[in-house]
DNA sequence: GCCAACGTTGGC
DNA sequence: GCCAACGTTGGC
């Protein structure tokens, strides 16, 4: 089993509404590395759900990944602010997963918190720059961060 | 294939 | 609101 960091932000999507809705397609990736690691999840790993722009910053919560491989929906929708009008149904561009609400994390493990915990190795999130919004966890990392939650 | 210009992200 | 970092676009 893998684990994932997902990343979000909350004013559009985050912990309090997938508890909410239960499930959810985690539609409207664009960016082909994020796509890439999202093609290699499998059903039953589990992924962190990352807050940005917001107070507080950091892991709201956990979910778990119930469906793999969908080809994202929203890519073929012309209202969708996620269309692509050069994704077609044959061939599908975007690739994505859909999570199911496991845990509301009853504090948010913080950035600084996540700064102070771990090395930019470990932790991709917390690297320089990182605009990443799926990105791969270790086993060793994910087991840490289920004890700090 | 290079790279300048541009748009977006996201922490501060 | 600022701006560094990054990905994408498009002219050449």
């Amino acid at each position: 089993m893998n684990y994932w960091l997902l990343k979000s932000e909350p004013d559009v999507f985050g912990i309090d509404h997938l508890q909410r809705f239960n499930e959810t397609i985690w539609d409207g990736v664009r960016n082909y590395q994020a796509r890439n690691f999202l093609q290699t999840a499998r059903v039953g790993d589990l992924a962190f759900f990352y807050h940005s722009n917001v107070e507080p910053i950091g892991i709201a919560g956990l979910c778990k990944i119930v469906e793999a491989n969908i080809a994202d929906p929203s890519q073929f929708d012309p209202r969708s602010t996620y269309y692509d009008p050069k994704s077609n149904l044959a061939a599908p561009r975007w690739w994505t997963v859909k999570v199911q609400f496991v845990e509301k994390f009853a504090n948010v493990i913080s950035l600084e918190t996540l700064r102070q915990q771990f090395q930019p190795d470990d932790l991709i999130i917390i690297r320089k720059g990182n605009r990443l919004s799926v990105t791969p966890v270790s086993e060793a990392t994910a087991l840490r961060l289920l004890e700090m939650a």
